[in-house]
DNA sequence: GTTTTTGCAAATGATTTGCATGGAT
DNA sequence: ATCCATGCAAATCATTTGCAAAAAC
């Protein structure tokens, strides 16, 4: 979608939530789209560089309220600040390197139920189900390479000084 | 397990990962263990009813702790406070009601990789996976029918005095 | 006796709230 | 003109940290 068709969209959504639309909450809807998984703080940097006053509680009021009007997704990785996505409404998961913490989308191919069958629900009607994945993103794993060839070579010429 | 028997095999494991035995730490152990998924607060509490001295930051330490040597294992629900449990090692999920908040264990029937087959990894290796069910616990579910048992006796009242 | 643990106070980071003003409809 | 939204300050909640005293080895 174009930024203009775009914003169109969220002024319609916003306007059908009884919501105002306001150019604080277009400012925070671009940020989250233009960086997918960015931290409050994030947005809060990239909304001043339009709207330089705005204030950090403003941003949290928005972002709450976006998230409740589902225009908005909020994600939470164990350990670290909220994540705020515009990608809502369909069932995707999400990855998360545990060296450099970069998160990632998954999409779940196997429909909007619970994606396991455990055996043991003690009756409760499940209703959704998140995925966390952990693990080693592209980028760290050539790091990783690079760092070990590197420790070889240190202990080839430790090796050979003694 | 006893609980004399639970108290020796914590004992040796704090002693062979070179952590010193303290009633400290054998008292949080012992309330972790008789509340699976209790929050840091509980366990101050329940660790209170023997040490009546204990403080907030020392427990918080003891945990931090006995989770880097894998005694215990924390889980961080979103949007609440971390809880914290004694079973480790073995790949669980959990399941919490959206209504009540209480969490319930998930055996995971699908062995220790992850448990979705998604099409879309981004190349990254994955080392494990987290999922959280979000349902209505049994408890709920009955609650929620006598709820609308009740809106439904009220309903019917009002339009018999109409 | 030495080193790890605990106790205490104070700080931190993320987020929320109450109240007055300002802007969108 | 009306009422929701924003700005501001201060509070809250969960958790962490630095340093001195106490306890386990």
């Amino acid at each position: 979608m174009s930024p203009q068709a775009l914003k169109e969209s969220w002024t319609a959504q916003l306007r059908a939530k009884g919501r105002r639309v306001t150019k604080q909450r277009l400012a925070v809807l671009e940020a989250v789209q233009a960086n997918p998984h960015a931290t409050a703080d994030q947005i809060i940097q990239a909304v001043r560089q339009e709207l330089a006053g705005i204030t950090v509680q403003s941003v949290y009021v928005i972002l709450a309220d976006l998230t409740d009007i589902n225009l908005i997704q909020k994600f939470e990785p164990p350990g670290s600040a909220s994540l705020y996505e515009t990608r809502t409404g369909d069932n995707h998961h999400h990855a998360v390197c545990i060296r450099c913490g970069k998160v990632q989308d998954v999409d779940c191919t196997v429909g909007a139920a619970p994606c396991l069958t455990p055996q043991n629900f003690h009756g409760m009607a499940i209703i959704s189900a998140d995925v966390l994945y952990r693990g080693i993103c592209t980028d760290c794993q050539k790091a990783e390479e690079k760092e070990v060839a590197q420790a070889q070579q240190v202990a080839a010429q430790a090796a050979l000084a003694s």
